[in-house]
Order: structure tokens, then sequence, then C-alpha cells
DNA sequence: TTGACATATTCCCATATGGGAATATAATGA
DNA sequence: TCATTATATTCCCATATGGGAATATGTCAA
């Protein structure tokens, strides 16, 4: 099996920097078209395209179409997955207990080992 | 170009499912051997090995050699970047009145647009 | 030393990537 | 209708993937 497409979850989608970055440039302002994008970017319109692809395709953004240009904006709710995972592993570097906690069992773990 | 590497940095690292069940798994009770990830897991031992190795190249976890057994443990500091990056987003789920403002933002610039 | 166990590495493959270049599609205005 | 602007799509490529199978490496025990 290869590797899973950038299109299967939003884990995948958000590996790439530039779609990172697109979401950030979405997350302030509010909505932008392709070419306000481009321009942010400096990256070649295809390119930029391509992104909001993968990521429309992962319900991170959504497009309204406004006359010739297509307005993008962020659906937030979509990235809550992201945080919840990675919000589960938060005590451990800000609570020093948990540190301790951390340590005292990888030596428990070798002591295990040993015997 | 192609895709980058998921050696490259955490976010590409962690867009794997079974990297982030290793992830998880390891941070319940400490540090484990590959033999207790690849029972825990059901995964063949190549297979765990080799995500492991994802793993450790872009430092989430590390390795204590103990007899013959291989400990790997999570080092949790490592997965402070995405917590970070997806907590800036956070007020936008957490608090009704940055909803209602994307909102807004959305119409205004479908608004602008069209002038 | 030899054998048994634990783990890592190598080789193979189908599959997808992101970028560049070129082109297609869509909407507007003259 | 036609030219122009905005965006999407297609084709090409080098590169990496994750899994399976086989094998190498390392460590212990007898």
């Amino acid at each position: 099996m290869a590797r899973a497409p950038t299109t299967s979850d939003v884990f995948n989608a958000i590996a790439e920097p530039r779609r990172r970055e697109i979401i950030c440039i979405l997350s302030t302002g509010g909505a932008r078209s392709v070419g306000d994008l481009v321009e942010a970017m400096g990256v070649p319109q295809p390119a930029v395209s391509k992104h909001l692809s993968v990521l429309r395709s992962v319900g991170v953004v959504s497009v309204q179409h406004v006359g010739k240009n297509r307005l993008y904006s962020l659906n937030p709710a979509e990235l809550k997955p992201i945080h919840d995972w990675a919000q589960q592993f938060e005590h451990f570097w800000s609570n020093q207990l948990d540190r301790i906690k951390l340590l005292a069992e990888r030596k428990a773990a070798e002591r295990a080992a040993k015997n």
C-alpha cells in the first residue's frame, strides 16, 4: 500500500506547509479569492488552486462563486480533531508532576525489562 | 517536487494513523518494547519497526537498549508544535462571538467582491 | 560456538505526490 | 461575438510512500 492520499483526512491534508499557510491566512480577515492567496503567498496560481482543492475535499475550506472570483473561507470546526488529538498530551508539558511521572514510568519499564 | 518525506517534520510524521496509534499507546503507561507494540497493535513487526523509525527521526520517540529489547518511550514535548498550531483556531469553535464574526467576515468579503 | 529470540534493514511494488507547463472552463465587458 | 480576466484541470516528472517477504544484525543462554 502506498502512502494515504492527502485527501483522506485532515491530518494528511495539513501535513503540507503551504496548506497550513492557506489556513492561517483564511483564519485572519475572513474569505479570500484565489488571486488574493496567490498574491499573499507568492506561489503560482495552479499550485494554489491544487492545494485549495485538497483542503476543499477534506472540508477545511469552502467556496462561494462571486462573479468570476471564487471566495474561499475557512471551516475552523474541521480542525478540531487535530486540536483534540494534540490536547491529549498537553498535560505532559504543562504539568510538572506529569513530566516527573513520565520519567518514572520510563525507568520502571527499564527495570521490568531487566527481569 | 514530490510530497515531503514523513521524516521531514512532526506534521508529516503524525499524518499516518498507525503512528498516531503508537504515540497514543506510549502516552499511557510509559515505555514499551517493540514486541509489546506488535502485540498491542496486531501489526507485523517490520511495519512497527519502520513506523518507529520515522517517529524516532522526528524526535517524537526515543529508544533505550535493554538486553535484547528496545524500549521506546514518548517525547511529548515534540508534539507541542501541533498543539500550538491547532490552538490558534480554538476560539473559533469555543467562542460564540468568534463564530458570528467569522460568518460576518465571510459575508463582508462577498459584498466586497461584488464591487 | 551454536541456537533462539528480538529487532532492524533491504528489496519489491502499486500508488500518490507537488511542482511546472500548457490548456480548459467560466464569467464579464465591449 | 470576441477578447480578457479568474480559476481549474491535465499531463509530465522525480520522489517517497507503506506493506509484504526475506534477510541481516544484535543479544543472550547453554
